[in-house]
DNA sequence: ACCTGAACACCGTTCAAGT
DNA sequence: ACCTGAACACCGTTCAAGT
């Protein structure tokens, strides 16, 4: 019991570190120096952790959680329009605040069991959405929650690619790709 | 003279060996490695490449230029929207086809001077597709040719993440992208 | 002039040794 | 059980020493 206190304590440590570091604009999240930072030994990081892939994950938890929340929501929109619209503005506000899930979402695979299910929730929440899209005549047929995941990392690049006047693009990169996604017809 | 022949040959021999690794599938591009990989010692590499960024450049010289070219044909192409939709088709498809060409386009910065002017080239053309299409009414009047730098780099972005099943993606969100980027009326 | 490769500072990852 | 940190294999980059 006070081993486990102990242990949560650890972990705790290690994942302020990491997000302080990630917070100070450190996206590579080298695991000896988050150890350090951290005060505890590198061995100890991957007992806790995998590797990098899983610290990132463990990060990006939080995050993802809110996010499938919102996603469920807009599901439930009474306008599926807007609807969509929140789910995929959440995506990429979310992708722009939080590195670690950017990076997870962009891999589009996951190690840690936890975000399985978080990924597979938002995919599912994403199929509703699109589901009720279609069938309103709001979205083109094709597109698929694979798609939308692809497209709103795609998109979080294009913001963040080169230079950093890019923030001012968002919304208009957001309206195109919202244009873009209509029905062909 | 057999001095300068002797280096182009080097140099020729390091490029061939970087390629030969990003066709490899290595986009790391270690600059250790590839010097062994020519048979030279790593200084050189150095003397040549001021790092990877330089060397990433260099490879990506050839694409380029060829790249500037057909930007340069969409400028005269008699339907401008045709002229338009073959700058963006053009961008994306270097870019899937030459990763060095995809890192460059996203740094949107250049250390190389040779590259500095194909870059200016490359957006000087895509301003005047843009011009034309604006006056056509063809493409949104917000548009800039940094907003296609960016956009095409995250739709590759798009199609490369997560899994390999994106390559079939590419003409969908081609479509989505031209469709996006139409005038707002 | 140009090239070589040892050397230094890192980073990921493992594992014997400690508590 | 859990933690530590030395150790190994790398990679970027520099620079004295060779030709």
């Amino acid at each position: 019991m006070t081993l486990r206190a102990d242990s949560a304590r650890v972990r705790a440590r290690m994942l302020a570190a990491a997000r302080a570091r990630l917070e100070a604009g450190d996206l590579e999240l080298p695991m000896n120096a988050v150890a350090k930072d951290a005060g505890v030994g590198v061995g100890t990081m991957y007992r806790h952790f995998a590797g990098r892939q899983a610290l990132l994950e463990a990060l990006a938890e939080e995050s993802f959680r809110d996010l499938v929340g919102e996603a469920r929501a807009a599901a439930v929109e009474p306008d599926i329009g807007a609807g969509l619209s929140r789910l995929i503005r959440a995506t990429l506000r979310r992708q722009l605040t939080d590195p670690a899930l950017a990076g997870v979402l962009a891999s589009g695979e996951v190690e840690y069991a936890e975000l399985g299910g978080l990924l597979s929730a938002l995919m599912g929440a994403a199929r509703e959405v699109l589901a009720r899209a279609r069938a309103e005549g709001v979205v083109r047929a094709d597109v698929t929650p694979d798609d939308l995941r692809r497209l709103t990392c795609g998109i979080r690049y294009a913001v963040v690619s080169g230079g950093d006047a890019g923030e001012a693009a968002l919304d208009r990169y957001l309206e195109i790709l919202m244009r873009g996604i209509r029905p062909v017809g």
